[in-house]
RNA sequence: GCGCAGGUGGCGGAGUGGUCAAUCGCAGCAGACUGUAAAUCUGUCGCCCAUUGGGCUACGGGGGUUCAAAUCCCUCCCUGCGCACCA
């Protein structure tokens, strides 16, 4: 087998860039024995889990599908774990206050917008290897109170509350639930009963998976790798994406508005998007941000992001559309239409039309002069405007409406 | 169980009988500026009707006092802290 030594190091060349890239932030217990795990031909069992606790994915979550794609592609057997279970308990990481809890209904929907957000970036439908998705709800429901007293007699109450976030909680005198105590060790057993080698997980679940760790070595003697990930904060600010505080680029927005939605972030997420949300090689990205003004620069991350989406096509369009819109401010091709009879006040039809979510915001937007006639480029700020004859409107910054009358 | 403190808008946090739809900060929205943003400045930021202006609902839930309550009283629920309990 003369080319077997060739193969071995040209997959140990491919892991290292994997490892390196900055998407990895650190590896435990130590990054070079998973990187020659991660070399070797010998399968490992590598998992993600999220919760679906809201509709929506942002781009900080499908970097994490992709890189797990690319765990995939080197022949690792990868799960894409939904804490279907653990969404109704609530995970207290990164907040101060109880998160609410969600019911089956909305955890079952939650899922099924996932699954179609992340399909895009990993391949379900691979002959050779696909990735699997499993849900712990699937164990963790069938868990007895036994087993639970069992599970938690691994763990001090001690080491729980070294944990950062309800060290903080209990500084500020803030509750902490026993709900909550008991989630890293259901997040835990998760580890346990996938029989994983390894956990991908976004450094705030460090605990967590930890506690995985923990679990995995008493349980069943077995070692457990794991393997955080950056979580794509804004460098100046230190905001993560958000949808309760709508800001983010989220994974069911089709082309246009996941490009606009890419350019309307801050300069200084370029980079963060082109290292974790592309596959362009790092020197190449380095030279990009060197090089390219700072919108040229965003507007390469939103093509090729929009592209992984949408395909190349829909991406395209999208930036065609975009540069229309928001740099020679034109009116975009396609805008939505819709037929009142004349003299219809514009005031209802904007409300009507979902455009505005109530009269008074959409007075309000009158008095901003938010509202204008793009056929002579006049703003309408009378509320009491009505329409006589087809004009189309510019409602804010990106809403276009196109009104014909009867 | 007892005692003390507290529960206000998406969040933080003022307000302790009328002038409170509720100071202020953050987030949001809009306008200006720009190479898209950011930053900055300005405005806005419950809902309904309206030209100024008016109406409705809101300060954990319910009840009461009062011409008038987020503000006072009663009661219930929830949270934190302390004490007691520790079989």
């Amino acid at each position: 087998m003369p080319n077997n030594n060739n193969a071995i190091s040209e997959r140990l060349e491919t892991a290292k860039k994997i490892l390196d890239r900055g998407v990895v932030v650190g590896v435990l217990p130590d990054k070079e024995s998973f990187l020659q795990r991660l070399a070797s031909n010998e399968p490992m069992k590598i998992y993600i889990g999220a919760d679906p606790t809201s509709t929506a994915l942002h781009l900080s979550h499908a970097k994490n599908y992709m890189l797990l794609e690319e765990f995939r592609k080197l022949g690792h057997e990868v799960y894409v774990l939904f804490g279907n279970f653990t969404a109704k308990i609530g995970d207290p990481s990164g907040r101060l206050t109880a998160r609410k809890k969600l019911n089956d209904e909305e955890v079952t929907k939650n899922v099924q917008g996932w699954i179609r957000q992340i399909k895009p970036l990993m391949d379900f439908d691979a002959q050779v290897n696909p990735p699997k998705i499993v849900y712990n709800n699937d164990w963790l429901s069938k868990l007895t109170m036994a087993d639970v007293i069992e599970l938690a007699s691994n763990v001090t109450v001690q080491q729980m509350i070294e944990r950062d976030m309800f060290a903080k909680r209990i500084n500020e005198k803030q509750p902490i639930f026993l709900n909550e105590f008991m989630y890293p060790l259901m997040q835990g057993y998760d580890s346990v009963a996938l029989d994983v080698d390894a956990e991908l997980c976004g450094s705030d679940q460090t605990f967590n998976a930890l506690m995985g760790r923990t679990l995995l070595k008493k349980l069943k003697q077995k070692d457990k790798f794991v393997v955080t990930v950056n979580l794509m904060e804004n460098p100046i600010t230190h905001e993560l994406m958000s949808k309760s505080r709508g800001t983010g680029v989220f994974l069911d927005y089709d082309a246009f508005n996941m490009y606009s939605a890419i350019m309307a972030q801050p300069d200084e997420m370029t980079q963060i998007f082109l290292i974790n949300n592309t596959r362009i090689p790092i020197e190449r990205i380095e030279e990009i941000i060197k090089a390219e003004n700072p919108r040229d620069a965003k507007m390469t991350a939103a093509l090729e992001i929009a592209t992984v989406f949408h395909g190349k096509e829909s991406a395209n369009l999208a930036q065609e559309n975009w540069l229309k819109q928001f740099s020679k401010k034109e009116i975009p091709d396609e805008i939505p239409e819709v037929k009142v009879e004349s003299g219809a006040l514009l005031l209802e039809i904007l409300v009507n039309n979902k455009l505005v979510e109530s009269k008074s915001q959409a007075r309000r937007l009158f008095e901003d002069g938010a509202v204008r006639n793009t056929v002579d480029d006049e703003k309408i700020t009378d509320p009491q405007f009505k329409v006589t004859e087809t004009i189309v409107l510019k409602v804010g910054k990106k809403n276009f409406i196109k009104i014909l009358t009867k």
